[in-house]
DNA sequence: CGAACGATTGACCAGGTTCAATCCACGTGG
DNA sequence: CCACGTGGATTGAACCTGGTCAATCGTTCG
């Protein structure tokens, strides 16, 4: 299976739809690539469309009144953004942008809450995206509040290394200033929270990482 | 009408169901009153209900290993909370206590996942909850990274002033050590924010607050 | 080789937390 | 009616984290 496809069937929006319902949606999706950089909807425009990321990151972002900007969310592959504009709206409360050259999947809401009407799969397939998008978000508030940048990359890594399975070595999957903003710090902050960890059981070589002591990390 | 149902039914819940579903749910509602401090549910606690709160005031909190504890979000009377475990769980990702005397509509899990099999517009209403503690929950983020205390608290002066249409005084709904968590402040801090307006428009007196300049505050 | 860009480092600063002491308002009991 | 105690709120001082700004380093790519 081409694998943007398959990208596409795991994420938390298709895994939850019917087979039917899958295919259809599958149909009706508008396949784009960004460039790094470009923007994919402005905050506050009229919402028209949610997406799933298939390649690459995409980067939401909050820009207030005086224009400082933060980043709410780093999306990656499997990812899905806007989908609360399915209910609320009608304005995008976020900004987003290409973070690498990226290949998305849009969706028009009309389209997809029409197809709700006729598939019930599709209103539960929303409910777990929503649910799971709330329970992240959540997630950031308390990470934010309750650990330190240390801690937190700590907590990324091991989180990271899990997933890969490469006991003690791997790369991250994007610069380290999309890694910074992921985690709500600065370039500079990241910088200095790995300069910390070097002495707490990791090596960083570029985007290469070697966990030499998990239990050491895990206690920071 | 009994104002605890006008409460109830005003909620973002109900006002989006139909007048059967919401009859229905409103008679399987659990009436439960609890004390300030009581525990509701805890964290990683297996989740059976979610709530609706009638009066009083409800602190979501997040405790991580090392045994700190953050507080997520302030409940106020109308808002629900919990409602994510009808799709993601099985356990509560957060603490729920009283945060003064409180009563509560609780409603079983599993129970309203039947009604909605029935009545659509329990999954319509359930989303359209979801998706606003979602937005609610990303601009917490992004206000705890783009503004100060001082700020953020202006904000939220600015904003009750309106809601409440006294022009320029006001109670605070609850004790300032509430607001403080609600802010994502500690007391002191929350302390200094208001010394720090009173140069700028507004005067406190304990829980008392008269709105001078709205402009001045504005342009904090 | 040089330009460009990301990453790092250092110096400095601002915002907030923490801890401790004090203040104030209120309710209780003598 | 007043003294006292309690709990919230305020204030001050020290400290810490992380942001900002500027300079430097290292790599990559033309």
């Amino acid at each position: 299976m081409n694998p943007d496809l398959a990208t596409l069937m795991h994420s938390a929006l298709f895994s939850h739809l019917s087979r039917k319902a899958a295919s259809t949606l599958a149909g009706s999706a508008l396949l784009k690539t960004y460039l790094e950089g470009d923007v994919i909807f402005r905050q506050q425009e009229q919402a028209h469309f949610f997406c799933v990321v298939l390649r690459g990151y995409v980067r939401l972002t909050r820009t207030c009144d005086s224009g400082r900007i933060a980043s709410l969310r780093i999306c990656e592959p499997g990812d899905v953004f806007g989908e609360c504009m399915l209910r609320a709206g009608p304005t995008y409360p976020y900004g987003a942008e290409a973070a690498e050259n990226c290949v998305l999947a849009q969706f028009d809401l009309a389209a997809v809450r029409k197809l709700a009407e006729d598939d019930r799969s599709v209103d539960d397939a929303v409910m777990h995206v929503l649910s799971q998008n709330l329970l992240a978000t959540l997630n950031c508030v308390a990470e934010d509040r309750l650990h330190t940048a240390p801690q937190r990359l700590a907590a990324y890594l091991l989180r990271t290394a899990q997933a890969e399975r490469r006991q003690g070595v791997f790369r991250l999957p994007f610069r380290k200033s999309l890694l910074a903003a992921k985690l709500g710090l600065t370039p500079e902050g990241l910088s200095r929270a790995f300069a910390l960890l070097k002495e707490h059981g990791i090596a960083v070589q570029g985007r290469t990482i070697r966990i030499e002591d998990s239990e050491l990390l895990r206690s920071i």
